[in-house]
DNA sequence: TCTGGGGTCCTAGGACCC
DNA sequence: TCTGGGGTCCTAGGACCC
């Protein structure tokens, strides 16, 4: 089945936290391990044994003490850190693979195969190869699916990690119709890249619940009642890729940064320092992408999982009179904007920030007011460049505190391995 | 006690214009 | 009694992804 000609290969990391844990401390092989999500709040990252006693993705924590205890799953809370390093790591090998490479999330990437079949003796050796590489030169354990779109790259990735008659590499152009027609059939169809929850319901009253019933499905049809995007889905599951490389990031459209709070907050005060620390940290990544932004949206909210607590959520979007990317000019807009929807007497469990109509940093426009400010984009490089030099909070704006007492839980990280000389892990003789 | 964070795309509906 | 039609733009919300 390699109808438009094209091939796609996806390269995904088994239980990608999990592995990375593992790579540093090897006591953990063979152990049920989950990592938590940010405040120690849910399982995002679990291992096969953890995935086998039946824990689902994203499970609160504490609804898992007493399962956690019976079976000595080990908890460790995340550590961006070290994953976005070994992710690098991970991406860099795959670019030695092929030439074309879409790096579509922290563990996993599309690479582009076509032309390389000559170079192989088929496209499950050159997948083989990945494996082995990855393998020995970070340690991590992937898994690769190839096939005519992405859509089915997807599947067979999924394929390759759940059959071990593929041995981690599954090659759907190599599988006859009568094969396919077997693996997809005893797929349920919400394994499909694309199709969701509530698509999945609406397809089962349509009597679509595998794959291979929405592989026969009529696209045209599939767009009557889903739109444009589920044809697309129909047609790449057909071997039709309409799918392509996205081999440069655009330029994002927005940027957020919110968090839980480790405790409730009712204090101001307190309120005003995590949207400050929020807004540094999204106005970091602002400048890094070399964007600036025309409005900044701020939002706070209680505990919606507490009913018996007063519920308040509320946000406000402050447009900036002239586009920027300072720190303190943003968060000077933030702390106003707070101060519109703060309302006393709530127990506040999350504030985040959002950046908006963010433009290109080249296409900045006067403003009619004001001349434009050279000492300000010193200042925040000074800032970034003290900060990636000597450490995260190294220089930071008076407004984010000291204390910071409502910071997010982090009871269990391990160290940052590969990207602090005072963390490195040590080899004992 | 304890329930994540950061994105994108599409669509429907309202406002507005001629 | 009778009350256009078509187009664009914007926004909010929903759905999805990892």
């Amino acid at each position: 089945m390699t109808a438009s000609g094209k091939v796609y290969a996806l390269v995904d990391c088994n239980n990608f936290y999990v592995s990375c844990e593992r790579v540093f401390n090897p006591a953990l092989e063979g152990r049920p391990v989950v990592v938590l999500s940010n405040n120690d709040g849910c399982a995002v990252a679990r291992s096969n044994e953890v995935k086998a006693l039946g824990v689902p993705m994203g499970a609160p924590w504490f609804q898992l003490k007493d399962l956690a205890k019976q079976h000595g799953i080990v908890a460790l809370s995340s550590n961006y850190t070290l994953y976005a390093d070994m992710s690098n790591r991970v991406m860099t090998i795959l670019r030695d693979f092929s030439p074309h490479v879409e790096v579509y999330s922290i563990d996993e990437s599309f690479l582009c195969l076509d032309g390389l079949a000559g170079l192989w003796k088929s496209y499950d050796a050159l997948g083989q190869a990945i494996r082995q590489r990855v393998r020995q030169w970070v340690g991590l354990p992937v898994c690769v699916g190839i096939a005519p779109s992405k859509t089915l790259s997807k599947l067979a990735n999924h394929l390759a990690k759940k059959k071990p008659e593929f041995n981690g590499v599954c090659d759907l152009t190599t599988l006859t119709e009568a094969e396919l027609c077997r693996y997809f059939s005893a797929l349920d169809v919400g394994k499909v890249w694309g199709v969701g929850r509530q698509i999945a319901k609406r397809l089962s009253y349509l009597g679509i619940d595998t794959v291979q019933t929405l592989r026969d499905a009529e696209p045209k049809l599939m767009r009557q009642h889903f739109g444009v995007v589920m044809e697309r889905t129909c047609n790449e599951l057909r071997g039709l890729s309409c799918l392509s490389l996205e081999e440069v990031l655009p330029p994002k459209k927005q940027i957020v940064s919110s968090r839980s709070f480790g405790t409730m907050v009712t204090r101001p005060d307190e309120l005003r320092e995590a949207v400050s620390s929020y807004m540094a940290r999204a106005a970091e990544k602002l400048r890094h992408e070399r964007s600036i932004c025309g409005a900044i949206h701020v939002f706070v909210q209680t505990n919606r999982f507490r009913q018996q607590d007063a519920q308040y959520h509320n946000g406000v979007t402050i447009p900036l009179t002239e586009a920027t990317s300072d720190t303190r000019r943003m968060t000077a807009a933030a702390l106003y904007g707070l101060r519109r929807i703060y309302r006393p007497g709530y127990s506040y469990k999350k504030a985040g920030v959002m950046l908006l109509d963010l433009i290109p940093e080249t296409v900045r426009q006067a403003s009619l007011f004001r001349e434009p400010d050279e000492r300000s984009e010193k200042v925040m490089q000074v800032l970034d460049g003290l900060n990636r030099d000597y450490g995260r909070n190294t220089l930071y704006l008076a407004s984010c505190g000291i204390q910071q007492r409502w910071s997010m839980l982090a009871q269990n990280r391990s160290p940052r391995y590969t990207t602090r000389w005072d963390e490195l892990p040590t080899a004992k003789a």
